[in-house]
DNA sequence: ATTTTTGTTAACCAAATAGTTAAACTGAAC
DNA sequence: GTTCAGTTTAACTATTTGGTTAACAAAAAT
């Protein structure tokens, strides 16, 4: 039987993602990466620097992962109802596969906002541009009711993003388990996209 | 003039939730919160036995303080639609006082639900059976459009929540500053009233 | 006035943790 | 098989940080 052969190098990173993205670069111990990823202490600091350029590598390699998944449904040539529908759907499929990201992402950005504009969206800005036009466009053709463009993308955002975020939240609340959080989730795609088409046509 | 007089018990309290807030429990030093109370060190340990209490008595008092508010709300006899307009007016208003509560919340939830659960919702736990039973009834009676009552709640939370969580990224990719995005939070109590219950009324 | 309790400080301690080093191992090139 | 660069390890160091202590000051009780 064949095993996938692992550099220590992709050990680091994998054990570093898991536990920066659980525990946050304050909580996250360089011995807890090590352990995690089977290796001495030291070759944390032979491969990368130190705490903070490995942290960074991580953060920026996560955020970017998904990040473009996003981002590029935002500029796509599509009919506005169509995209309402690809990025609600896309969204929460990327979420699903990265349930813990958001929290980490935005844990760590209210911490340093300005690193972040700098150093992660110095190559992809958000394209929103287009689809604030797009809303106003179709605003002024009476195609849908008016409202405000920003409003109806923090609204479509935060449907999106917030039940991963405050999962644990929810979860006791409505008393659910893993399983059944998934499949709200997994329901989520559509109803949230039908909620959104609902509330801005005529 | 008079000075309000502030002892040093309220000194650190302040001092405490504000590094704690802005730095997590992780993040935050003693020494930080002796210096922002401007007060020495081994006070801190005088009044609070060690950081975990201290950090404990911290986050059950910025939980509890506007939890209340916003859970009262949710129990309250109204019909629907009013108590969706109560819902998300109250929510961001305090959220307004208190922008940095939640993601701090968030966070902490995230490394320990296990602590939040039993000690901070023994109290009060989520008063969600209402609402939930109202939405189905109102949708069984026809009054609006046929929709899971979870996901409407999560719906209006997320709305409410998120942009406050997600602060600092809105605000660098919609290019706002401080007043703008204030503003926009202002606009918005009224605006995701509008969106939700045009969404589900028929 | 004197004692006792409470509040405050600087100096110190111990544990945790990031980071270093020197020696040892490995595998390929000669 | 010797050498040599790259890799790995155990032991060590330096620093940070939560927590303690003993002396001192202020206030309250006697």
């Amino acid at each position: 039987m064949m095993v996938k052969q692992e550099s220590t190098e992709e050990k680091i990173t994998a054990a570093a993602k898991k536990v920066f993205i659980t525990k946050g670069m304050m909580g996250a111990r360089m011995q807890d990466i090590a352990d995690e990823a089977g290796i001495n202490k030291a070759m944390l600091h032979y491969y990368f620097r130190n705490k903070e350029k490995l942290f960074e590598k991580i953060f920026t390699e996560a955020f970017t992962s998904f990040w473009p998944q996003i981002n590029n449904i935002l500029d796509a040539d599509m009919p506005l109802f169509s995209k309402i529908e690809s990025f609600c759907h896309s969204y929460i499929e990327v979420l699903l596969n990265n349930p813990y990201v958001p929290i980490f992402v935005l844990n760590e950005l209210n911490r340093q906002p300005a690193m972040f504009i700098q150093k992660v969206w110095k190559s992809g800005p958000p394209k929103v541009g287009s689809l604030i036009q797009q809303i106003e466009i179709d605003v002024k053709k009476g195609k849908i009711k008016a409202i405000n463009p920003v409003q109806l993308l923090l609204n479509m955002v935060s449907m999106c993003v917030f039940p991963f975020v405050a999962k644990p939240m929810f979860q006791a609340a409505l008393g659910m388990n893993e399983l059944q959080y998934r499949q709200l989730m997994e329901i989520r795609k559509v109803e949230i996209t039908r909620f959104i088409i609902d509330s801005i046509s005529k």
